[in-house]
DNA sequence: CCTACCGATCGGTAGG
DNA sequence: CCTACCGATCGGTAGG
């Protein structure tokens, strides 16, 4: 993927430079950070000089937020979509987790979900409020599932304070998470959902 | 510790302007992340000019490294002396989690945790290593922690993916907590220690 | 989308 | 610890 198209002929394949210019900005957001990454960085890194990226975006916020918000529908969108395949309180909740840490640690969507994650507070207030919106839809999916796993007597605790422990637990795998250790992302999405539900038993 | 000795004469209260920069630096560093934290802003917050916090460190980093130190070595001490008080795993464990929230929410610690926590990768190599080994030295307590509730049967994974989901869970509260909020911090301790060890009832 | 550029600001320093 | 300053770099723009 990310095969670049330079000639101005033959366009069978629209090359789509916006679309380019945010997944290496949603790179080295999340390799650098929001602030000690340049335009001149992002420009570079699609072939560009340090003024072009301008006719595509007005100011840097702005990248930012693109790639934000793309972060922020690609988990809503992963989760939601196990959310409600009607299987059991159990089975789905582990589908949840495991969509979620495909987002987060998997190659498609690690940089936007990361920059999501950490870079959030450089947004400007317009889209940090859109953020704050979406979040809230989305964690709700989260407390749904709680919920279903304490009607069907699978744990205790289904409160707010229970569903932000679970979301840090989740998302503080970026912090340790290595691609070639000696966990898969399923692996870890099962420990978790054990570890949650309190089971003896694990492999 | 270090406290640097400037004046030669009438030092009732010794200013120590080097821990004023330090705990300046850490509130802002928290506030608006190291990059966009300038030494004027550092040397605005004591009442310096802009050249002046370069004749207590030498660079930028030197602060950032002394200000993810100090909250290394405190919230070490601080879990530290909770946890070899000898009495059961339970009580143990539940005070680790009190005395790491305490670090991390409180007034005192909150700057120096924060910036540890989100900002060392902007440290330079030396200090990066350190805190590393710093880490793994402090994250083996609360893998004793976690050995200890499993020998009494109270959890049944002990596993390094189960400390890194109860480091996750724990460092995550900087996300959510508020100071005004409804939960306090000893409040969400007990509901983190019975949400690990699986209880069925709180309050 | 490039060229050429601008004003502002940055980390850091020399000399006192 | 201040004054005065430097070279480098930054986000962004005009004009094509």
């Amino acid at each position: 993927m990310a095969a670049s198209r330079i000639k101005a002929v033959a366009k069978v394949v629209e090359p789509n430079r916006r679309a380019d210019i945010v997944r290496a900005a949603g790179r080295l957001f999340h390799e650098k950070g929001y602030p000690a990454t340049t335009i001149r960085d992002i420009a570079g890194a699609v072939g560009m000089r340090s003024g072009s990226p301008f006719y595509h975006f007005k100011t840097k916020q702005d990248m930012l937020g693109a790639v934000v918000l793309e972060g922020m529908h690609a988990i809503h969108q992963a989760v939601e979509k196990v959310a409600v395949s009607g299987k059991s309180s159990r089975a789905t909740f582990e589908a949840m987790l495991r969509a979620h840490l495909n987002q987060l640690l998997g190659e498609e969507g690690r940089d936007f979900a990361a920059t999501l994650l950490h870079e959030s507070r450089h947004l400007n207030p317009e889209v940090s409020a859109e953020v704050v919106l979406l979040k809230d839809r989305y964690e709700l999916m989260w407390q749904q599932a709680l919920n279903d796993l304490k009607r069907d007597g699978l744990i205790a605790d289904d409160s707010t304070v229970a569903r932000l422990f679970l979301i840090g637990a989740l998302n503080w795998t970026v912090q340790w998470y290595r691609p070639d250790g000696s966990q898969s992302v399923a692996q870890i999405a099962r420990k978790l959902a054990s570890f949650v539900i309190g089971n003896s038993r694990q492999d």
